[in-house]
DNA sequence: TCGAAGCGTTCCACGATGCTGAACATTTAT
DNA sequence: ATAAATGTTCAGCATCGTGGAACGCTTCGA
């Protein structure tokens, strides 16, 4: 690389980079990603047959794609998440009752991953994917699991991503954050004003496991029009807290 | 490897041969991985740390597991399909119409992928999930993908592969199938009488795009007992045949 | 309480191996 | 018909991944 940053196997390094700029391209040729990388196409073209022979690249028309071998990793690695395989049925459950959009989140590597996502009869269009990666600070579901993370785990997150401004209204101040946090634990409810998107609101609670740790989240999202009022205080709370509290229960008799 | 069979990047080989066993074994440390791949410790821990640095793997109670930054390459590389975005719908309004298991399939490195999947409310139990590989040759999914494949494909998909016995019913039979595939491309459906498992039988069609190459099928599957009659014979076929119309003509004009 | 055995991690030297640039085909565009 | 893309092959060099041994650390069992 540009300067000795990483002290990883080069290679390894590089095939993952060749298959994000493969999806982020939607498909490309050996002299594109080369130009896009910066490395020779003797080098990409090595790389491209290597992962083409184990799969998780596929050739067609001439130009190489992101395999669906990647499909069989990441449900497997999502089974293998208790969490999904029981509150699956509950987010859809939450999302038909609400007629909004419910998603479920887990923490990784500090960000919230959005594990499952389901949209009610009312949805707003679509914003966020199954698979995206979020600043944890700047989401109910994210505060939600921030909140209920032991201390140090919380600082060595924010410390290592800092509070970026992600919309007008993202809390950008560790102290507002630690009060914010401090509520969230006594409520065990989490909320977002507009502050990942403007003009989606968000009702959030944690999924504890048998020994109190935070092993993700579940929420309600939607156009700020629709929450607000006695719904987004009272009524939306105590659903997502509800439906929280199931799964709690259906993870500890497992 | 024991052999020197291949000639690709032994790093990045390696690397996938990790996260692959650490799916399999539902997370695992450092020495049992070398143990199950037969590499020494040091060079699995090198391994580890790099995919963890570019969080395709994660560590949590001192354990690596694979990480859910594949759900993000996968889904992209899922939604990149067209045929994916199109069809999904349509797939779920067929399980909802029959009751039954609806199934979307892919075609990739000459075996069928299940990329999508919806339970109606009979539906049988799990049998296979999204992200699984199988012999083409050997579901009704499959053999509307194969039969209006150019043939050369064909032969080359069946050259590499064989036709393995994966039930007893399965056809193992070049000349079987060359008729049989035949008959799929008069009638435009293809059937499963248990040919991958003993008691389920299928009704697949193929989906054709613009140019009338194939991009995939979709289908219909329950247990061989509400699978019979006319319903078997006239009923799914022509429901099958009728929602991929639907999608192909949605593809057309997009 | 103290070993013994397991774990993950670090170190270093060797040599296999991934990297590169240039030359080669092959297709597309002008 | 020429030029400029493309993907592919090749071979030499230096790199960098490899793997053995040694290091701490925890977890057992005696």
């Amino acid at each position: 690389m540009t300067t000795q940053e990483a002290a990883g196997i080069q290679a390894v390094d590089r095939a993952f980079d060749i298959v994000e700029t493969l999806t982020e391209l939607d498909g490309a040729g050996v002299s594109e990603l080369g130009r896009h990388l910066e490395l020779p196409k003797s080098t990409v073209h090595n790389h491209l047959q290597t992962l083409e022979r184990n799969e998780y690249v596929v050739r067609q028309d001439g130009e190489y794609r992101a395999g669906l071998k990647f499909l069989r990793v990441s449900e497997t690695a999502r089974n293998q998440h208790e969490l999904y395989q029981i509150a699956r049925s509950e987010v859809d459950h939450l999302a038909e009752k609400t007629g909004e959009i419910s998603a479920l989140m887990i923490e990784e590597h500090g960000r919230g991953v959005f594990v499952y996502r389901s949209r009610g009869s009312e949805a707003a269009r679509i914003d966020t994917c199954v698979g995206d990666r979020v600043p944890i600070h700047c989401t109910a579901l994210g505060k939600a699991i921030l909140a209920f993370l032991p201390p140090e785990r919380r600082d060595e997150i924010v410390d290592r991503h800092g509070l970026e401004a992600v919309s007008p209204n993202t809390i950008t101040d560790r102290e507002v954050l630690a009060e914010e946090l401090e509520a969230i634990r006594d409520r065990k409810i989490a909320s977002d004003d507009e502050e990942r998107l403007s003009g989606l609101r968000s009702v959030a609670a944690p999924i504890l496991d048998g020994s109190n740790a935070v092993i993700g989240s579940i929420s309600v999202a939607g156009p700020t029009h629709r929450m607000r009022g006695e719904r987004f205080e009272t009524e939306l709370p105590e659903m997502v807290l509800g439906i929280a509290n199931v799964i709690e229960l259906n993870i500890q008799h497992t």
